[in-house]
DNA sequence: ATGTCGATTTGCT
DNA sequence: GCAAATCGACATA
C-alpha cells in the first residue's frame, strides 16, 4: 500500500509549486470496470485570484466554479467542446480558488481497461497525453464533479517519485490566448523525456 | 428564452 | 493543416 495524498498536501497555498509536486504522483480510479492507475506527467496551474485564465477569475462564483472555492483535495471536472471531460484538482484552502489541470499520465495499472476506454493500444502516446484523453483513460466524467480525493473512487498516491527542476519542461499554458498577459506565465509542467506528454 | 463559445481531439485532405 | 463534433454554462434580453 502506498500513502494517499492527504488534505494538507492539497492545501498548499502555492499552486504553481504544487503543480510541479504533482508530477510523478499516481492518480487512481476505482469504478465498476476496476482499478486504473496512471503516473502524472503533465500539469497546469490555475490561480483564481489573479489569473485571467482561471474559470474562477476574479473570484467569480458560479454554479460551475463553486467547487474551486472549496477546500483542497476535491475534483473539479467540466465538459469542454461538449465532449471532453477536463479533470482538475482543487488546491489551497476554502475561499482560495486555485486548481491544477491534469494534462498527461503514463498508464500504470488496469492497462486493458484503459485501452478499452480509449480504444487504442497503450503504446500509443495519444492514449493519455492531453487533458481530454487523460479523463477518458481514467473513466472520469462530469458526474464525478466534486468527488473528495480522500475517498475511495478517485485518489492520488505518493510512490516516492519526485523530479528536480532540470528534469522538467516548463512553459506557458495551452489554449488560453484570451488570458492576455497571463497567457505567457510559465505554469505548465511536463516530465522531460516522458512519452505521455503533449507537444 | 436564446445565442455564443470553450483549459480539445480526431479524422480527413 | 483544417474543420467538425456536441453540450452546457454563462451572459444578455
Amino acid at each position: 500500500m502506498y500513502p494517499k495524498l492527504n488534505r494538507e498536501f492539497y492545501r498548499n497555498p502555492n499552486v504553481v509549486e504544487l503543480a510541479q509536486h504533482l508530477l510523478g504522483k499516481f492518480v487512481c480510479t476505482q469504478f465498476e470496470e476496476g482499478l486504473t492507475v496512471g503516473m502524472i506527467t503533465e500539469t497546469e496551474a490555475y490561480c483564481g485570484a489573479t489569473d485571467k485564465a482561471c474559470h474562477a477569475y476574479p473570484n467569480k462564483r458560479t454554479k460551475r466554479t463553486e467547487i474551486i472555492f472549496g477546500d483542497g483535495g476535491f475534483a473539479y471536472i467540466y465538459l469542454c467542446y461538449g465532449l471532453h471531460h477536463m479533470f482538475n484538482i482543487v488546491t489551497n484552502v476554502t475561499d482560495a480558488a486555485d486548481a491544477i489541470l491534469i494534462r498527461g499520465i503514463a498508464p500504470v495499472k488496469g492497462i486493458e481497461i484503459i485501452e478499452s476506454r480509449r480504444n487504442m493500444s497503450v503504446n500509443r502516446k495519444q492514449i493519455s497525453s492531453g487533458p481530454g484523453t487523460v479523463a477518458q483513460a481514467l473513466g472520469i466524467r462530469t458526474n464525478h464533479y466534486g468527488t473528495d480525493l480522500l475517498g475511495d473512487t478517485i485518489w492520488l498516491e505518493d510512490r516516492g517519485i519526485q523530479f528536480t527542476k532540470d528534469q522538467l519542461l516548463i512553459g506557458p499554458r495551452v489554449g488560453i490566448d484570451y488570458a492576455e498577459e497571463d497567457a505567457l506565465l510559465p505554469w505548465r509542467f511536463r516530465v522531460k523525456g516522458n512519452k505521455y506528454i503533449g507537444k
